[in-house]
DNA sequence: ACACCCATGTAAGGTGTTACATGATTAG
DNA sequence: CTAATCATGTAACACCTTACATGGGTGT
């Protein structure tokens, strides 16, 4: 049961909940669509899927993709390993997305996270991105408090770096306060007490969310491994 | 001469220009005064000082600063080193500060750059700038990119992620575009073709900056080791 | 006396990248 | 037929964190 990443274990668990992949579509969907947050090279996916097969959560099947099915009966073909999410794996999933350790609020822990709200309950993203708020607003003071302690002796591109760098932690705040906002305008005009909202993707409306934003570290990074 | 790690070393070495110090004053102003962008770990940095001190760039000095005079000079105190910067020290971070490499566009050694940007060359400091800026040029083109051709099949979330983080590196273009034209200013009404501006800092006046900003990456983390 | 910050270190381990090695499939 | 892209892997190494170990100084 190794421990594995946290970050890339989760996100490769999702990916593969919304459909069965091989490893190469997965890195280039970490990469791209969801992966505005982070890159992650073969060398760091393969093992890793490796060791999500090991711990029974994904199951690797000969590609029996649609235009594959026919080709993979011939002679011994390299494979193509399409990984598929076991029922073990499933339930995995949906445990880590439930479970909101104050590791849940740092950066790219945050954006993983986010990226996969469409697949969490309410009372989850709630307290995830509430959670993400009181850890922005900690940072806050404490950049405060230290451009207090040292304003004078700094220089003026040394200041501007900080001022950036809070007015920067500012806008995401405003942009949490937004989206917890309208999770809160969703929960009232919607279902009493608790709609699941947790069968499978497609339905369209999830509460309707704002229309802009603050800053999440980005960092898309290459397509291609160099 | 082995290369350890290029921001740390390039940090420490441009903290020490400014005055010697010891490790665990490093780490603070590493964290705090200069660390908007990333927090180091003792067991990082004190292993980097030997390595610095190894290539001759730092040497370790008995604590011979103000307060610590007399006291040093009791029985076998425990030292307290303070490490102060060697001539090759200042020649080697002087040509780190010159040698653009594409790595300077990164986030993280960006932002590093950046704060010592009150002891870089104004040409240097043009190059970096606009290196960041067709960076993340090159970033808004894979995204928008990736956009279009994901759109479709991504739930609000994802995307209201995607938006958010473009945004924001749309806001950094903004900054930038800011930084370079005061640069250029500050070029034109000053001096003619080049002014050193690099003997030692507290000049005051380093071109004007201008009044708000964009996002790098923020990250302070914590003051305490956990 | 005790607690709490200052201060320095080390060993083990986690996490990820680079560079390499291999081969299949597709487009020109 | 050749180049690019798809596809899978591994071994070596870079970098950083955690947890531990140690001890001085200061305040209550």
């Amino acid at each position: 049961m190794s421990r594995r990443s946290g970050i890339l274990e989760f996100a490769v668990l999702g990916l593969l909940r919304e459909a069965p992949m091989h490893g190469y579509e997965l890195r280039k969907r970490l990469n791209t669509s969801l992966g505005v947050f982070r890159a992650f090279s073969y060398g760091t996916l393969y093992p890793c899927l490796k060791t999500l097969v090991a711990n029974g959560w994904l199951i690797e099947e000969p590609g029996s993709a649609p235009e594959e099915a026919l080709a993979a009966s011939l002679a011994g073909r390299r494979a193509k390993i399409v990984y598929r999410l076991t029922a073990a794996g499933k339930e995995h999933f949906e445990e880590l997305l439930s479970h909101t350790g104050p590791d849940a609020w740092e950066d790219e822990h945050f954006a993983a996270r986010f990226a996969f709200f469409g697949q969490t309950e309410r009372e989850v993203r709630m307290r995830v991105l509430e959670g993400r708020r009181s850890r922005l607003e900690e940072r806050l003071e404490k950049m405060r408090a230290s451009l207090v302690r040292t304003r004078e002796r700094l220089d003026d591109y040394t200041l501007e770096l900080q001022r950036h760098g809070m007015e920067s932690v500012e806008r995401e705040v405003r942009w949490l306060n937004e989206l917890i906002e309208s999770e809160r305008a969703g929960r009232d005009q919607r279902s009493g007490p608790d709609a699941p909202a947790l069968h499978d993707n497609d339905s369209g409306e999830t509460g309707g969310l704002p229309r802009h934003g603050g800053s999440t570290r980005p960092d898309p990074s290459d397509d291609t491994t160099k």
